[in-house]
DNA sequence: TTACTGACGGAGA
DNA sequence: CTCTCCGCCAGTA
């Protein structure tokens, strides 16, 4: 599987229900998108995030992404996210996505 | 075609 | 806790 797009709308659509004050892993949504690697979301959301709350989305551990950490956070913060010395506290932030219809 | 790189994640030191 | 190495997939040279 050369990550159909299907996958792709998937995870873009999966970012997209993450609601205010909610953050998942690059590795949720790819579990949840039915990828095999986290790498292939990164890959998604820097090819295009303009329309995703890519803030939302947040590596393993709560760590942000390290080009733009500080927007990020910025804006977690801003919707009420709890951060805690620079990292999420994925304690209650992390979003759990409800079922993936692709199984 | 091979090699290098990158919005990642896990395990080892 | 931080740093490093391997695996994974896609893009670019």
């Amino acid at each position: 599987m050369a990550t159909s797009d299907a996958q792709v709308e998937q995870v873009r659509a999966l970012v997209a229900t993450i609601p205010v004050g909610r953050v998942a892993t690059y590795g949720d949504i790819a579990e949840a998108a039915g990828l095999s690697t986290p790498r292939t979301v990164g890959w998604i959301m820097r090819t295009d995030s303009a329309d995703l709350p890519w803030h939302r989305v947040i590596g393993a551990g709560g760590r942000p992404a390290a080009h733009m950490a500080d927007r990020q956070l910025r804006l977690l913060a801003a919707e009420g996210v709890a951060i805690r010395d620079g990292r999420v506290d994925m304690r209650g932030a992390r979003f759990p996505f409800p079922d993936t219809p692709n199984g």
